[in-house]
DNA sequence: TTCGATGCAAATGGTTTGCATGCTT
DNA sequence: AAGCATGCAAACCATTTGCATCGAA
């Protein structure tokens, strides 16, 4: 994105807040401005809090929070579940984006031809009168590699012990 | 489900833990009996350790845990996320399925036609090398209704405060 | 000046882990 | 008997919250 259209688009993001009678605090810009200049990467809490230290330093944890969760319920951000035991955010842009993940190793893949998936899945949801929001979604899968692999054939069982997970994490669920 | 289908899955799914060179414990039998009687409703920790002890009081957080995570990392128990600050566990079955929520007011519609909507899907991650998994897909939108109600477009700010998150849980992300 | 927004640090709570013991194989 | 699986309780750690203070309007 070029720094015209950032600095455009974070106009309209802060002035969307400031419509609804919420105030516009340096933090809240540096915040809005890191996530506009991270489009195509979805930064967790951490990553989004360092990145905006690097502007402001006074920058805490909890705005991190607050102002991640103010966005989310104004409808300019969404939350994204890789399964890694925390959340991801992304600022929706107007089309919306397909990801499958190997459950097995971990790679994701952006899927392309993504208005005409839009479409379709608008449809879907057009039927039973429901408007979808921008959003992505995540398909979990088993890529190429690991079904040749054999990953979910072959016993875990190698030599006594259980397999390591070629995920590095082995199921972890926390959100 | 019939009874007699519910122990022939038993034995299904403890056979495959079996043939991986996993112990046929009691707590797992009792586990995977939990979750298969209540295929239609995705249980989460505490509802299935709740029901599990109904059958041996004696297992614990623990076990229900490490249960999951290793059936889950076998492809016999996916998670679901439905932003509650927790997960929900289902067992795959054969199909997949496509949810649209309210992002407004809560409501899930179930999509029909899966079968349909399931071979696009797969047709989609084909594309790119990668096998599906059996899985339930969210979509976030706007039901009719919120979206006559004007839920995006009217100002949040009512009478000095913010208004009350009309889905009750106002953007918690804590997963 | 008002009161919404912030930083800090403590609290929360779902999930994970260390360790002694139990139980399947 | 060997060693995987379990229960218990403590540890983890992403996220939330209380409170004194700051600062936008």
């Amino acid at each position: 994105m070029q720094e015209g259209r950032i600095s455009e688009s974070i106009e309209d993001y802060l002035g969307r807040l400031k419509s609804r009678g919420f105030r516009l605090t340096n933090q809240r810009r540096v915040i809005v401005e890191t996530l506009l200049r991270n489009l195509g990467t979805h930064l967790n809490a951490r990553e989004l809090l360092e990145l905006a230290q690097q502007e402001d330093p006074s920058i805490g944890i909890a705005t991190i929070y607050r102002t991640i969760e103010l966005m989310n319920s104004l409808g300019m951000l969404n939350m994204v579940n890789l399964e890694e035991g925390f959340l991801r955010f992304e600022v929706p842009d107007e089309r919306m984006h397909f990801h499958v993940f190997c459950r097995s190793c971990g790679k994701t893949v952006h899927l392309p031809d993504e208005d005409t998936k839009m479409a379709d899945v608008r449809k879907w949801a057009g039927a039973e009168g429901f408007e979808l929001l921008p959003q992505t979604f995540e398909m979990a899968g088993l890529c190429r590699e690991c079904r040749e692999d054999g990953v979910l054939e072959e016993p875990l069982l190698v030599g006594g012990g259980r397999r390591r997970c070629r995920r590095g994490r082995c199921g972890r669920m926390k959100q």
